[in-house]
DNA sequence: CTCGGTTATTAGATCGATCTAATCGTAGTC
DNA sequence: GACTACGATTAGATCGATCTAATAACCGAG
């Protein structure tokens, strides 16, 4: 039943003096160096099948000097939009032949602190990372010495960044609310302590009045970045007046969670309220939302993209790609009651 | 503004020719053993912060053949029941000393084994899995030679496992039904390839059997495990007759994007038809969704536990840990209308 | 002054791979 | 037949830590 215990590793030495050859030729074998001969290669082979040789990544990561691993922290997990990204960057990174390894601050600057000290010290050939919030926005100040680092979504002075333009993702859905007929439209953003929050917000001052609507201080709600904090911000919004009649919320499971507190007040997005959300996850095809595309699957990439591009070129100057947002338009919005009858 | 560059990593030897010690006198520094003197502690602690010595982990696992560190494997870090587990665990290794590696097989075989190999190779301490559906039963045939394997939710022949009793949790729930006077009670189930949902499926069977409910065959609904199939599943289940006045849904996201469905046909949960979902994740909590608590973290914590025994103790006879599920009553199950009026 | 007994330190081997530079055959050329 | 050229293979050093066993330094006891 048990196979022959792991405890005696099975190693370079082993397969050679099973094949009779020396270490070095199986080293070449292993890394398809083409100058063996193929009768050599053929029986090296079969010696390390036949006596179960694990390749020991470790070992020759310290001769190497590269482990072919990058670190991925993220500040949620269980954030559909990271983990668009998730997938993303892995399969980019994994079809250039990296292994990503994952890391959940959840938002904790400590766990943040912790996964970056494991990285360096692991050590990973690079990080990408989307800081926590609140968190030092000034790279030198995250640890003592690190691999190259990308941010990504949330910017970091002095490295690479990709992200995507919020101030004009929110004017998109301003300018779509307008052309809709709406002049008073709520935002239901998340904690200004995020520089995408801080973005969005700008953005839909600024729509607002290139749309030439009046301001309203009482409409701009912050609330947590989730599925609660949408109920509560819309909840909140009904109760104002006069009543907005449509809403701009932070992401899309902020909308989501508005639309919730839609229904659960008798009104049904689209006909009695129209609610725009941001970053299009999948959910949101599916709940008929209209979104702001951010593409996370694109950000992931370019993030990817930067990692590997500053690997190979330590000092080049630091760059920043900057994506630009589009609206999808689906059945949460419409045109604004009072107006259109 | 740049710092010193990363090329010429600071080594021990550095340290030491610095300080005026030999390596081993370091390396003992960097372990705490008690034996340094303070004045020579003292001083190889100032080269250390002087250099900015970075630990090179990679190097002292070679030596020490272990790494301190443990990949978890999961079906989907979106699941929000899988996201919980993953904090308990990363929390639970985290105090243990060790370092949690996250890997995400979207329930795609190859992926998984992929992530096997990396971590056989990298090599890790031990591995805690949640496979794929549809995988393998079998540990033996996941891959050629792994390091310790610890199984968790979903069962693994001849491995360790931590688990919770889905028959027992779904009878908790159709007794809670039948008590409220519910004789037709759908069941919007997972896909039967997965082992939990076979379970929660046969628990179901025997809950409706001990109520004395006739079992319908029309009434089990199998759908995917996520927001949209709950979504469908009952809206499917609307449409027959006699129409069921409550059901049981896979898990708590199922669960909810069947209140969703019901809203959207202007039925509101708890009131006009009842719902039961499964795991009791955060959300459940704020939906006011009645459910099965199967409490992810201690799922976590066990499965974690389960693999530092078996890191001791290799040879050591194979264990299971079942947990027992409670329900947790909320708002979204009520006394069924037509027998209570 | 020597000896045993701590305590603090260290030289050298070691983990399992890769890299460099050298070596061994064998064939081709003049 | 000597010499070069080239393909296949290898011995030995190396990456950066730890471990073992030995050594140096020191102190008090006899």
């Amino acid at each position: 039943m048990m196979e022959p215990p792991l405890k005696d590793r099975v190693t370079l030495v082993d397969i050679a003096s099973d094949a009779g050859v020396s270490r070095a030729t199986v080293s070449l074998v292993l890394r398809n160096v083409s100058s063996v001969a193929p009768s050599t290669r053929k029986r090296v082979l079969q010696s390390i099948s036949r006596l179960g040789y694990v390749y020991h990544r470790g070992a020759a990561n310290l001769r190497t000097q590269r482990s072919h691993a990058i670190g991925l922290i993220v500040s949620d997990i269980t954030n559909p939009f990271f983990a668009e990204i998730i997938i993303a960057i892995e399969d980019w990174l994994g079809s250039a032949g990296l292994v990503t390894i994952l890391g959940n601050t959840s938002e904790n600057p400590e766990k943040q602190q912790r996964l970056l000290k494991s990285l360096s010290e692991y050590p990973a050939d690079g990080i990408l990372i989307c800081p926590t919030q609140c968190s030092i926005t000034d790279a030198g100040s995250l640890a003592g010495r690190l691999p190259p680092v990308v941010a990504f979504t949330r910017p970091l002075n002095g490295v690479d960044y990709a992200g995507v333009n919020n101030v004009a993702g929110s004017e998109l859905a301003i300018d779509h609310l307008a052309a809709l007929g709406h002049r008073h439209i709520a935002f239901i953003g998340g904690p200004s302590s995020l520089s995408s929050a801080q973005q969005r917000s700008l953005g839909y001052r600024q729509g607002l009045e290139k749309n030439g609507i009046p301001f309203r201080e009482d409409l701009v709600i912050e609330q947590a970045p989730n599925r609660k904090g949408g109920f509560q911000g819309l909840t909140t919004a009904l109760t104002l007046s006069p009543a907005p009649t449509a809403a701009v919320c932070f992401n899309d499971v902020v909308a989501l969670g508005a639309i919730e507190a839609l229904r659960s007040s008798g009104k049904e997005p689209g006909r009695d309220f129209s609610i725009v959300g941001f970053n299009n996850i999948a959910d949101a095809h599916f709940g008929g939302l209209t979104t702001v595309d951010t593409s996370p699957a694109k950000i992931g990439e370019a993030a990817a993209d930067l990692l590997l591009h500053r690997i190979k070129e330590p000092t080049a100057p630091v760059r920043q790609v900057i994506l630009i947002p589009r609206l999808i338009v689906r059945e949460s919005t419409a045109r604004d009651h009072a107006r259109s009858e």
